[in-house]
DNA sequence: CCTAACTTGACACCGGGTGACACATCCAGC
DNA sequence: GCTGGATGTGTCACCCGGTGTCAAGTTAGG
């Protein structure tokens, strides 16, 4: 991240934040997604509904707010990939960080619920694809400088590096989906290797 | 579609629809997507809020609902392509429908800055992704019945033909994406030519 | 002409989200 | 130790998207 040691009001910040999702997460899945207001949140977290909204600028994001650290995150992964391997390898290695989300042993059983709820509800489904596609743009500007720095730059306009970049979170999203609809029994990792071995970039 | 001769009542209801959208698009390119109330509109058709409701489920549904349609179109024309031919081919024909929609010469002056405006609003851009994801869904059942007729079907939980699809659909995107961002001076068709020809299934 | 189905407008209401203001707290610097 | 400014919070008022309800109006069919 940015700024070297946090101090201390960012991390009591974090520290509220944290409390506002894990209190939130437990009404979402105990009552129902729709069925939690903000303003029980913000009485179950025993603040206002106005303190709420400081710490999270929409509803959506208490869920999918976290996904946004989690994209510069795989930024710098994908910075660090060595520049001569194959670039769907180091997008699949990318991908790893949030394959770790998901697959984390301690926290399976809260992210599973979570994420089917985001998968079930329109207006999450479209926030969290919206972030990946985000991150996807960040992919590509990474992309953009590795071709560069390789000597064989890309054109402004070309479509190839989003192409491939959105390729590969295509696969993405579908091993999500297919993990999903598979009951979360194999594991994630597994899921996206077998979805990423079905495509590959052409050259 | 569905039933033949759609009868009075519901072709004035697709003219009302339609007019709405018109008016509605008007005002958006006039005066901004989140400038224009629901108020605004209803008052420039000559309605009542209420009744707006009554014709769109959101105002999101104003922009982006006639995708609903193009769907099903291109399922249709998907299924109609030859068992024979390449998946990637029959897909890439597939999205030649979206091609028609944006490419169109009569409406291309309205439909690029309807296009920006989606890709510059978070909510806008969001439910558009979650339309292009339905289709997506509806594409790898296609994709599903096709190897099955062809004696090769998928596993219930495998995760290539959504890998398959989910690519050919970042590719989509990605196309989409750069064509915008070149001042949609080339012809879109081209672009998605380029993008869909960097990746390719495996096997 | 009368009635039943459908459409519409008007009104009230909910919930997400924002702006403004007042109050408390905490941490300077004097 | 006091004071003053930055920061955090609650309260209130407001906007807008979206829904339920009901009464009035329209249209088609007997």
């Amino acid at each position: 991240m940015g700024g070297r040691e946090p101090g201390l009001r960012e991390r009591t910040r974090r520290a509220v934040q944290q409390e506002i999702v894990e209190t939130a997460n437990g009404l979402f899945v105990a009552r129902g997604y729709e069925n939690t207001t903000i303003e029980d949140i913000a009485a179950a977290v025993g603040m206002s509904r106005r303190s709420v909204f400081r710490y999270f600028p929409t509803k959506e994001d208490i869920v999918v707010g976290k996904f946004d650290f989690v994209a510069q995150d795989m930024l710098v992964a994908l910075r660090a990939r060595p520049a001569a391997e194959p670039v769907w390898e180091s997008l699949r290695r990318t991908f790893d960080l949030l394959v770790a989300y998901v697959d984390a042993p301690g926290q399976h059983e809260v992210a599973e619920p979570m994420q089917r709820i985001v998968f079930a509800h329109r207006g999450l489904l479209a926030s969290y694809l919206e972030k990946l596609q985000r991150m996807q743009d960040a992919v590509v500007s990474a992309l953009r400088e590795r071709a560069e720095a390789s000597g064989r730059p890309y054109g402004a306009d070309d479509p190839v590096p989003g192409a491939v970049a959105g390729a590969a979170f295509g696969c993405l999203l579908a091993a999500q989906h297919a993990w999903l609809a598979g009951g979360a029994k194999d594991s994630f990792a597994g899921t996206l290797d077998r979805a990423m071995a079905a495509v590959a970039p052409r050259g």
